[in-house]
DNA sequence: GTGTGTATGTGCGATACCGTACAGACCGGT
DNA sequence: ACCGGTCTGTACGGTATCGCACATACACAC
């Protein structure tokens, strides 16, 4: 399957005018495991837009801990904050799970952004949706159990990936959903006893989909349903 | 002291001949303790610009338990979804502290929105600051302390008002903070016997600022810089 | 001043998650 | 075949918060 930055939705959603103008300012790239794509605090050059790779907003405190605050992939793009104003966040951009995607650089964003009506009122749809995301982390931080909380985190993932494996250790998804990885590998179990998925060694692998969802929180249907609500599959020219 | 819309600190931002247009739209309304400015799901039909009350965005759970995500004074505006382009969103926004302030047609506001780079940006720029705040919000949930999390609630209203007495009960604040109201209590009678409030039935007296502030998270601190960030004190005409 | 409702304080067992420690299992390199 | 590192499983006491029940205390209306 060759790349295409079509796979990226927002970029496949372009009137085909501007995909006109911005093909040519698209430049494809490897997106590695745990790369860094901007730290809390420093101005992004780029914006990126995933084909199929995850990339994770996390949020890290000061004494280490973190907390995954957003997750994006194919259906949207990384370093709002270059279109927002503001230039820089206090979070961190990490690929989640390896793959490639496309930058653009900041300055070419930023008129772009400016230069359609169409453009700016997609990217800020897709930026509400994200907020959603981010809102809706929140609450679900709050008040729902960690066998949820993993769920959610699974079918999140999944839905931004094509087959149903996941390269992921317990450890990482521990350092997203900001808990102990032994919580982790105790939820997991749980979830592997009822069937629902196997895994090993940084492998895992969803064998019943539908079971996921039924264990997990309202959160992840919300935040999904907002996401075709603001920015339905096919907006095409 | 008489109301006026340069209260709020994004009108008073405007450009000077923004402010003549915006004016004639803006129309005063008192914020009543409890209203609801709009529900989750539905479609705003106002933007409404607090100048002494302060407003929470907060999401409500299927069975009934609620977390805020945001809160909302004199420095911004409630219905980012308006120009965003989703006209809704997921949250409830309920007035937190009775007050008053202006609002403006939807209509009007998107037009506003387009019509002028200075006025988006701004809003914008807010906007990414609302985020900001959501996004730490979502991370002191899932590793800070109620009593960290209280001194920052009270923080975060005490910088939106005049004065440094709340009127508010123990009981909203759980709803606010999505615990218990006898978790509140516990963290409350905390505070007071180190000396830093005193409070009595629904009437609450800051009386060690900078006391409350050595003992909150980082997380306060954070989202107040990086508002002063996006929307310095002075950006004004 | 009496009564009623609201606000706050307290107690107690349950539980979800933490911190730490360590054991086993698997993988890849030499 | 062995070794070292990584990934996963298990155990155990500690703690923050929950859920519930109830006591107290103040405020205001009558």
């Amino acid at each position: 399957m060759k790349s295409s930055p079509l796979q990226n939705q927002l970029l496949a959603a372009l009137p085909a005018s501007e995909q006109q103008r911005w093909l040519p300012q698209l430049e494809p790239i490897d997106l590695a495991l745990g790369q860094v794509l901007y730290e809390s605090g420093t101005s992004m050059s780029y914006v990126y837009f995933p084909t199929n790779a995850i990339v994770s907003l996390l949020y890290v405190l000061e004494d280490g801990a973190s907390a995954e605050i957003a997750v994006v992939g194919f259906e949207g793009l990384v370093g709002i904050s270059i279109f927002m104003g503001g230039g820089s966040t206090p979070s961190r951009a990490v690929v989640q799970s390896a793959g490639s995607g496309y930058r653009m650089r900041a300055e070419a964003m930023k008129e772009e952004f400016a230069h359609s009506g169409p453009v700016m009122h997609l990217l800020l749809r897709y930026t509400q949706a994200l907020i959603t995301q981010m809102a809706q982390t929140a609450v679900c931080n709050r008040h729902h159990s960690l066998d949820q909380q993993l769920c959610r985190w699974l079918l999140l993932s999944l839905d931004r990936l094509q087959g149903n494996q996941l390269v992921m250790t317990q450890e990482l998804i521990a350092n997203m959903l900001g808990v102990r990885r032994e919580g982790v590998t105790e939820a997991a179990l749980k979830l592997q006893k009822s069937g629902l998925i196997s895994y090993a060694r940084g492998h895992i692998n969803i064998l019943d989909r539908a079971g996921l969802e039924r264990r997990t929180c309202e959160c992840y249907e919300v935040v999904k349903k907002e996401y075709t609500r603001l920015l339905p599959p096919y907006t095409a020219s």
